[in-house]
DNA sequence: ATCATAATTAGAATAATTCCAAATTTTGGC
DNA sequence: GCCAAAATTTGGAATTATTCTAATTATGAT
């Protein structure tokens, strides 16, 4: 797994011709940088109206074809909050998500320090988690 | 908060005609006696078509307002999975979801006894959660 | 019973996402 | 570089879950 949670306000131009065996395409370069630029969970449609500064012709079809590939290819993660549309997130690292009711803006949780699921939830043995996704929802605290 | 998880099967009959501030006419009463009934987290459209059996005039419109007056009134809870349509649970207990990906079958999980969210978050000072939701998937283990 | 309010209904509308088929681009082999 | 095959992109149509609308019906209070 490649994580690219540090690059900031990168150029399309800046990655490689291929990304854990996924063919980095112009487009696919474009939505990538997007995610990367501004990390506010955009929908697919606030990629879509980013991308075509740079890239007018890219077509919406396009960004949910590119999103996509990037998401099962794990270069980034997909976010959900109940039925809202689906948001787009570069970091992944485990980690969860809270939306402030207020400002309306999604942060990222981190689990405290060694803290795994099995410590706090009652599975059966032989479970095998192949997904999470864990979502808040209230006001953020402001203070640590 | 009244929780109704305890009672199986029951017959629409069976509710009172108010619950907890919310009127309970004849429709809310079926949705909730189905949601009640077969605890197999249906979603609006199963709800309906269950539903419909005893009470054929039943419109699905009908079917999302009541859900909606259930959810908002606290008498049944809403689960969603990724995009997937809402599904509905009558377990007010504080408790997450688990998709087994073989089965499609969802399964209640409890937190261990005693976690609180706060032990394993790191949430900054003076935040308020509204709402939480987790959701697993993979596959479900068989012992335990 | 009358009235005002709330709930139900069928069908239309909406919104996010996916599908489709054609056009374009990319790739690898020569 | 040239060509065929494969992959990707594109615009528009289709799909799906859900919400909205306007008309009808039921309810509860007086």
């Amino acid at each position: 797994m490649i994580s690219l949670d540090h690059v900031h306000d990168p150029k399309p131009e800046d990655f490689p011709s291929e990304l854990e065996g996924l063919r980095m395409t112009k487009q696919r370069r474009e939505v990538l940088a997007v995610i990367l630029g501004e990390r506010d969970h955009p929908t697919a449609n606030d990629v879509f109206v980013r991308a075509k500064d740079r890239m007018p012709t890219i077509s919406l079809a396009t960004v949910y074809n590119c999103l996509e590939a990037l998401v099962s290819h794990q270069i980034v993660r997909q976010v959900n909050f109940e039925r809202e549309s689906s948001r787009y997130c570069p970091n992944l690292s485990d980690h969860c998500h809270f939306q402030d009711e207020e400002s309306g803006k999604i942060h990222d949780v981190v689990f405290k320090d060694g803290v795994k699921l099995e410590d706090f939830l009652e599975l059966p043995q032989g479970t095998e988690i192949s997904h999470l996704e864990i979502s808040l929802k209230g006001q953020f605290g402001t203070q640590k």
